[in-house]
RNA sequence: GCGGCCGUGGCGGAACGGCAGACGCGCCGGCCUUAGGAGCCGGUGCCAUCAAGGCGUGGGGGUUCAAGUCCCUUCGGCCGCACCA
């Protein structure tokens, strides 16, 4: 090795790939699309001078392995740990540059230590609690599943049923962030869906909480319509509400019991089929609207939700759709007190009012508009009339302004084995007491049996059940749950860099230089799950101290998802099912990714073909044909890349300050060809070279900007336009060898991100033997890309009608100058006077006559 | 129902509001070959074809000198949410 002088330090860039979980022992198409691929960014960025960290691990823990075990027996830690083992190999097996010194598995104990710590983090700033609550239980995987997990009332996982069911559990307070996590969201490069989709599944609500008196007492309602208030004709509350039973008189007992021992009964599927057709009972009492001092009949039906809000509402049915059903199946009033106003139409007007000819429900009408039959507040516009309601009730004790989140609180227990222990301890005197970070971790048992019978597998360990309290020393009992695998995978970025850390999760001073991820790669499925309560807890973490950071990913991508041949998802029951490692065996591991890179627009993915990837292996074989054929030419002798390139690495300037240095050169001084010299130069420099440097520069610039934006497929395809001019280069008379060797020795380069392997022997034919990627990726020369003479489409009345070429250097009055002194547009205008020119330099040329 | 995205040749897919269809597949032709399911070169949106032309980005309307791109509307597909008051 050289000695190496110490250079300035590499700007860090951090690439992350969603980590897979080692459900299968094989990796699918998919992966291999998000893997392989990120992993040519990651080359990219290198080679532009960064200093690139890009880890690898598996998301260990789950209830796929339990569930396989159930079923056959095989131990979770056995299986997982084989089906890493495979995936291992085929990872490697790509060719990506992962730095597996850094890999972590979420089920070894040196990692869900920490996992366990965060816990206590948490539950030291009270951001960890426990509540008894209403959760979703799935009655086949016998736990506990997340909001996020339940689909159509069914259990994501398995499809079975879900019921509700009051349970203690633990819950991370992720609601305590949740104005943040949606003001956060603006200064992210994420896609602008997901953005949207976590927003909304946060929920933001703006409105009053408005007390009315009953003769069992006040209660509030929420409504974002405090506008509406005087059209409110009854009120509603959710069966389960405190105070149901106190308010119904004892005529409607019996009713009202059966409604609520129904809508127990009901799992989710019932509930949201059962929403079609809405239902409820009078409870009898009357309320009083605070506004009008009306009194108001008070329903209880299944339509409002205990969990939200208050777990009341206020009903108008004149302006609500939901109410307006219910009011019209129980012939209640419905009161306008909102007329139609042509919005935005300010007093000029402007817009129509509202069509509502024809309408099925002409009475109503649930925009804003303007109040009416509101007493001293009619006459206002809405989002007056709710601020001045609001407030003249607050006024009296009557309401508050406020703010409501759909986003509910995070449960974290699962009644499940194959997951990280929580570090809790029951002591009968001291109650929950956290573990003392020292006597972390809380290991998770080999010897269980994981069969479930509705309790947690581990509750029947007595060897780890059974243990003290960290405060009095006398019997306690651990916690027989373990912790969603969600909370592995909310901070697993913040160990790759630290993995073989054994005192400490990571180091916050060195965290600052290579935290946060600058780039992460990953399904778009993430969206409300994994991505929200990462930004949670990095955020928790901040607040703790731990971190210095609030956004976790700063650039997030969505890979598009491989299509089965027949344009299906791909499944085993369909039969459309591709292996990559097939086509590894078949055509190589460059050859799949160069195809996965040229047949998809990377963001929409699509179908699999067959002929998409033959074609790409001809491809890489032409490419072949062209370095050996290139390769045997005599080198020039001012070889560029290999002098001044070298030269540069072992100087002090980094790979980025020669890049800036040479662009403000080529801006500011013209004088400064030397650095110029980087680029490729004939000997002597004929048309055919000048044409062939053009394709050469613009693949340059393009393909740099492709791979910015994770445009993979019009990378190959200027890639494939420049191998075409090489090809045609070769054929011509007169080419210069050498020449042409030092341009093939750059698209080397150009191409090394997509094609590592088969890059690296290519250079080898080219006659060199470094690491191709040691190397810069090759700048351009912008003054490359202008042509002496430029086409020019003349367009006359906006049609094209001609093409003329003009030089290129050519301001816009000299273009149309020229353009009218044309021969062929001469002809075209027969003499019509032209009134107007539209000159776009560099693309078309209008003439309006 | 609400919100978002997307509809472009036979196919995968390109197009800062500025020549639609880059690049590739497929197809047609030429060269080279004993041969070619190899290679190299050329052609290829549709209609018309001797040519000049005309028509084209799901349908309809609009803005603009100029619209695949912006606006309205409608149809179709995909994704997310789903009684959130």
């Amino acid at each position: 090795m050289e000695k190496k002088t110490p250079k300035p330090q590499k700007p860090k860039y951090y690439v992350l790939e969603m980590f897979s979980y080692p459900s299968s022992s094989k990796l699918h198409m998919g992966h291999w699309y998000n893997y392989g691929l990120s992993d040519s960014f990651a080359r990219f960025k290198k080679m532009k001078g960064f200093d690139v960290f890009q880890p690898m691990g598996f998301d260990a823990f789950g209830l796929p392995a339990e569930n396989y075990a159930i079923k056959t027996g095989v131990h979770p830690a056995d299986s997982t740990r084989d089906n890493i083992a495979t995936m291992e190999v085929q990872l490697k097996a790509m060719n990506a540059m992962f730095d597996w010194d850094a890999e972590i598995k979420t089920c070894e104990p040196d990692y869900y230590k920490w996992t366990q710590w965060l816990f206590l983090k948490l539950y030291e700033r009270g951001l960890a609690y426990q509540k008894e609550a209403p959760v979703n239980w799935c009655l086949s995987c016998k736990t506990v599943i997340a909001n996020e997990q339940v689909k159509d009332g069914e259990c994501e996982r398995c499809g079975a049923g879900v019921e509700k069911k009051f349970m203690k559990q633990w819950f991370f307070r992720i609601t305590d962030y949740a104005e943040e996590l949606i003001d956060g969201l603006d200064k992210l490069d994420w896609p602008e869906k997901t953005k949207l989709m976590q927003k909304n599944w946060i929920g933001k609500s703006e409105g009053a909480e408005v007390s009315f008196a009953s003769p069992a007492g006040d209660f509030k309602v929420f409504t974002t319509r405090a506008d509406t208030l005087a059209g409110v004709t009854y009120v509603v509350l959710a069966p389960e509400h405190a105070l149901t039973r106190r308010l119904t008189t004892p005529e409607h007992k019996n009713a009202v019991e059966d409604y609520i021992a129904q809508t127990a009964r009901q799992d989710d599927v019932e509930r949201l089929s059962a929403a079609k057709e809405k239902t409820g009972v009078f409870t009898g009492a009357y309320a009083v609207n605070p506004l009008t001092d009306e009194p108001v009949p008070v329903y209880i039906a299944d339509y409002v939700l205990a969990t939200y809000g208050t777990g009341a509402v206020m009903a108008v049915p004149a302006h609500d759709g939901r109410d307006y059903a219910f009011a019209k199946k129980y012939n209640l009033p419905i009161k306008q007190v909102i007329l139609p106003v042509n919005v935005g139409g300010g007093d000029k007007g402007g817009d129509a009012l509202p069509e509502k000819n024809g309408s099925p429900t002409p009475d109503l009408y649930e925009d804003d508009g303007v109040t009416a039959n509101s007493g001293d507040f009619s006459g206002l516009r809405s989002a007056e009339a709710r601020y001045k309601i609001t407030a003249f009730l607050r006024e009296r004790g009557r309401a508050e302004f406020r703010v409501n989140y759909r986003l509910r609180d995070w449960s974290v227990s699962r009644q499940r084995y194959w997951g990280s222990p929580i570090p809790i301890v029951y002591c009968p005197e001291h109650g929950a007491v956290p573990v003392p970070e020292k006597d972390l971790p809380v290991l998770l048992p080999y010897d269980v049996n994981f069969t479930p019978d509705g309790r947690s597998p581990l509750s029947r360990h007595d060897g780890y059940m059974n243990t003290t309290c960290p405060i009095c020393g006398k019997a306690a009992r651990r916690d027989p749950d373990t912790l969603d695998t969600f909370v592995c995978s909310s901070w697993y970025y913040l160990r790759y860099p630290f993995s073989k850390s054994a005192d400490k999760p990571w180091d916050k001073r060195k965290a600052g230089k290579i935290l946060p991820v600058d780039k992460y790669v990953g399904g778009a499925e993430h969206a409300c799950m994994h991505l929200l309560y990462a930004r949670f807890i990095a955020r928790a973490l901040r607040d703790a101290g731990w971190v210095d950071f609030d956004e976790p990913f700063t650039s997030l991508v969505h890979q598009g998802i491989i299509l089965g041949p027949d344009g299906n998802r791909m499944s085993k029951s369909k039969g459309n099912t591709v292996s990559p490692d097939d086509y590894v065996n078949l055509y190589g591991a460059d050859v799949l990714r160069l195809y996965l890179a040229f047949g998809f627009s990377y963001i929409e993915g699509g179908p699999w073909n067959d002929d998409g990837i033959r074609a790409v292996a001809k491809f890489a074989e032409r490419v072949g044909r062209l370095m050996e054929r290139a390769g045997g030419y005599q080198s020039t002798v001012h070889s560029p890349q290999s002098t001044v390139k070298d030269k540069a690495q072992s100087t002090v300037h980094s790979p980025q300050s020669t890049v800036k240095d040479k662009t403000e050169c080529t801006i500011h001084n013209a004088q400064c060809a030397i650095a110029d010299k980087d680029f490729p130069t004939p000997e002597r420099e004929t048309a055919a070279e000048t044409e062939l440097l053009y394709v050469y520069h613009n693949a340059v610039k393009s393909m740099a900007a492709d791979f910015e934006v994770f445009s993979f497929n019009t990378a190959v395809a200027r890639y494939m336009e420049l191998v075409n001019a090489l090809y045609k280069y070769d054929a011509g008379a007169g080419k210069d060898g050498g020449f042409l060797k030092e341009v093939c020795r750059s698209a080397v380069k150009l191409i090394a991100p997509l094609a590592p392997v088969l890059a690296q022997k290519w250079y080898g034919l080219l006659g060199k033997r470094k690491d191709v990627f040691r190397e810069s990726y090759p700048e351009y020369d912008e003054s490359r890309l202008k042509r002496a003479e430029t086409e020019y489409a003349v367009q006359v009345n906006s049609k094209v009608r001609a093409r003329v070429k003009l030089p290129s250097d050519a301001d816009a009055k000299e273009l149309e100058r020229l353009a009218l002194a044309d021969g062929t547009v001469k002809g075209l205008l027969n003499g019509a006077a032209v009134k107007k020119a539209i000159v776009i330099p560099g693309r078309l040329i209008n003439l309006i006559i």
